[in-house]
DNA sequence: TTTTATCTACGAAATTAATCGTATAACGGA
DNA sequence: TCCGTTATACGATTAATTTCGTAGATAAAA
């Protein structure tokens, strides 16, 4: 099998700023984790050394600031996560959680309708049947 | 402000199990966990004990087997949690986590029109303005 | 060239979770 | 009544996570 993902708490807030911006340097990511509570230098410089010898993420170590760059895929991740999230919370019924999900937050018209558009993606490519 | 929901992976199990099958016994409990994974069965009665102290769960002991019951709304945790998730990976953005859950895994037709469904009524209400 | 600021490395404390062993009490059937 | 089963209580251990202080190296500024 693959890998196992199963990232902490502070590792997934460090990925997510990883996806978002790339390649990053500590004092970058610690600014970002900054603007949500209240996290040390060292503190996520640590967690990043050790997510790289996990190998979660990867170094550039060639000038005397480090970049760190995430290995681990996002969309591969986030599935994993998700499907977890649902499994545990919604005995595993992905529209349960959906709908939670919608009825709870906004979201504007056009993310609505971006929605609904997938759903009519799934649908008609449901209805083709074809693949299994 | 009310009350901090933070519970653990273990919590979380436990409270889906007494949120679908109601007030149970430790017996119970442990029982549907282990369908899942192996746990012991003072492992469950522990962490319900303690989850008992920390008020997420109500404890009937008039008899000598005690019957617990979730006292944390399950709605109300719910949102939370999805809201923490939603923000931690997805920057805040709803419609990203459902298109990725919706294109991850599959649903039925029946539930897709559900969510359609729901669409259709945040949509309106919204056009139709009044509230809020 | 000093001094000051900024990095990484490293160790280790503090916290929190999860697990289980053992003791003890109560129940139920033979 | 006696024994095996099933409960709870509780302590303790293990493991994982998070946090940060301090040291030493390098760069930049004065």
């Amino acid at each position: 099998m693959p890998k196992k993902i199963k990232p902490t708490e502070a590792e997934l807030e460090i990925l997510q700023v990883l996806w978002t911006y790339g390649p990053s340097t500590v004092r970058f990511v610690n600014e970002k984790l900054k603007t949500g509570r209240d996290v040390g230098y060292t503190t996520t410089l640590k967690v990043m050394q050790i997510m790289t010898e996990k190998n979660m993420l990867r170094r550039e170590k060639s000038s005397r600031t480090h970049i760190y760059e995430a290995i681990v895929e996002e969309r591969e991740t986030k599935n994993l996560l998700i499907d977890k999230f649902i499994s545990t919370l919604f005995n595993g019924s992905t529209s349960g959680m959906v709908l939670q999900a919608l009825g709870n937050k906004k979201c504007s018209t056009e993310e609505l309708n971006k929605i609904r558009n997938l759903i009519d993606d799934i649908e008609s490519s449901q209805k083709s049947g074809s693949h299994e």
